[in-house]
DNA sequence: TCCAAGAATGCTCAGATAGAGCATTAGACT
DNA sequence: AGTCTAATGCTCTATCTGAGCATTCTTGGA
């Protein structure tokens, strides 16, 4: 596998240089661990959640963790099929919908102990399952998704946590940095808070998931931070944390995890992995706000998912809705051979903060 | 680094078999080579090319291949910081932006010989320059994208590969697979082809680049699975190949990076990382269409643009530009912190097929 | 038995957006 | 001076989106 460059282009070629670089690109492979990451996505009575296994609850701090383990090439064809693997041996489930989410390779930001684990490099994948999957676990509980991160939760207006919490906080934070770091950095902290938090009148866009997480633990607000030792982390070591920590850089796969589960509905009908075979359309409208937040009004969503194909009648009703009886629907399959990018296009929700 | 789980959930849980899969986790930790590799993309002359490295000329066949390298974590404390340099070595340049994009596991399945890198993860990075940043240039070429993909180019109309070559080759493929495969895939390969390649009425989705590279792959149309020898590339051996093969499986690579290129200027201001300082809204508006193809007729696209908050007059004119002089622009940043997805939204182009 | 409550469903309307086309303006070239 | 080529300004219409009003059913009590 060696590979022959022609140098070109104009000015001066290096061929000894690029010759060191040819020879360290074949030769110097220095071996690294591949970590694989599942956030299993659900919604159980219309709430997210996401399938962590737990370390012994009586140590101190939540240890709360993604389903993980190696990749082996030698067990395993393919990365997914690696993770499939694992979690199929921690949980017991079979993992339907899953598609990676990113590579991590600075694990050591993220980690318990920075020398333990230079090598790692992890791969998160973001799983969608329906919640009646789980009589089948055998290990790991579904939690909140919203308790690893309050501030996500826009379901009854904004959340508590960023006014009395978050917003003096990275203020304080932003204030800290003097304006001489204002010049480096491509855009100065306070503004990078507001455009995150949606402070100041600005915009809540659901979708920045991790680049909120990201900012609070730069800011040393997310107890990772603390973990990881980093200095910033220590100026307010006396306030609670924000958010349920997880364990090495599980956070941030979660973080990434939820932002692409917020995006990708808009695009693909992967809602209806997350929803039983027949539900009602109030049924998938609140599936729908438990992931974003609150969007459309009754009607605007009905027209939306029905104009769109998205689902067809059963031609069965459900009555013990609690008023008027209502059609059951289910995922019309056919849609995907018609649109390009179909999915629930709900548009930015109204700024509410 | 062990992790204590606590196994729940309700039914059998099965402690051995956590317990065997925990160790394996911890300890099975076998090494793989990790490639990073870089397509990076610049527009030229309202071409949109990607920087190549190229095998010896005289050898058969053509080899182009993206930069690339090995991420050793003793000289890279980051992927990406992995990336840059190997970059600079091997070209010269020093990357601007640079975004990750997909990490290829099953290298095996576009790789010259499977035997020799079954532990090899390729991680693609998409990276954007400016075209003017050549003249740094030490190593490799520009290449229009179009090269590796022609069915892609779409500015002067459908590519006329696709009616002549791709559809009645994908619709015999499609024809090999009896209806009894029909079942067992999700989608049946003539339907595949059709939404793919917009064949039979179908929309054309110019974001769909890998899902098209890797059906033809499958269907035995591309250079590389003749290359890996696959069987079905057989079929077709005395057709000509679709598009310039690369080196392992960096056209998948590349296929992914003009994916994500084209839906990523939908929503953030990314398009200027491709143009100069100043420029005309023309000149942005074929940059624009150099990627996409051709999409919005002139008055909309300014309207579009320029109501977006893009773009700023600079207050200078361009005078030579063939007809009335044209103002010049450049990119508001502010637009950054005024709204969360700033970008040419422009939406599907009008199908032309 | 009849009524109020709680949803589901059907319709309408106004403001915003997107696709297209017409008209005018201003240098370059002959 | 007249023509050519773009740039730029406006208008019009079909659609889409956000909101609100009205009606229809089933449940659970009075």
């Amino acid at each position: 596998m060696t590979m022959n460059m022609e140098l070109s282009g104009r000015g001066k070629p290096s061929p000894e240089k690029a010759q060191r670089a040819l020879a360290r690109a074949t030769m110097d492979h220095a071996a690294v661990e591949i970590e694989l990451n599942a956030a299993i996505v659900a919604v159980k009575d219309n709430e997210p959640v996401v399938l962590v296994v737990r370390t012994d609850p009586d140590s101190a701090g939540s240890t709360d963790g993604l389903p993980f383990g190696p990749f082996s090439p030698r067990d395993h064809r393919t990365l997914e099929g690696g993770l499939r693997s694992w979690v199929r041996d921690q949980t017991g489930l079979e993992l339907g919908y899953a598609e990676q989410l990113y590579t991590f390779g600075d694990r050591g930001r993220h980690a318990e102990t920075i020398e333990l684990s230079p090598h790692i490099v992890s791969i998160g994948y973001l799983a969608l399952s329906q919640a009646s999957n789980e009589h089948a676990l055998t290990g790991g509980v579904w939690r909140s998704w919203y308790h690893f991160f309050p501030w996500e939760d826009w379901r009854r207006g904004r959340p508590e946590i960023i006014g009395n919490e978050i917003e003096p906080r990275l203020k304080a934070w932003a204030e800290r940095s003097g304006p001489a770091t204002t010049l480096q950095r491509p855009i100065a902290r306070a503004d990078r808070a507001r455009m995150c938090f949606g402070l100041d009148g600005a915009a809540w866009d659901e979708e920045k998931v991790l680049d909120r997480f990201e900012l609070l633990y730069e800011a040393g607000l997310a107890g990772e931070a603390h973990r990881d030792g980093r200095s910033a982390a220590e100026a307010w070591s006396d306030r609670p944390r924000l958010g349920a920590s997880m364990h090495y850089d599980h956070r941030r796969i979660l973080a990434t995890a939820i932002g692409r589960t917020r995006s990708k509905i808009k695009y693909r009908p992967v809602i209806f992995e997350l929803m039983p075979d027949e539900f009602t359309l109030y049924e998938l409208q609140k599936t729908v706000e438990a992931i974003l937040g609150p969007h459309l009004h009754k009607q605007n969503f009905r027209r939306l998912v029905e104009g769109a194909g998205l689902v067809e009648t059963t031609g069965e009703m459900k009555t013990r809705t609690g008023g008027r009886p209502a059609k059951l629907f289910r995922f019309r399959r056919e849609v995907l051979l018609e649109r390009p990018a179909p999915g629930v296009r709900v548009s930015a929700p109204p700024s509410r903060s």
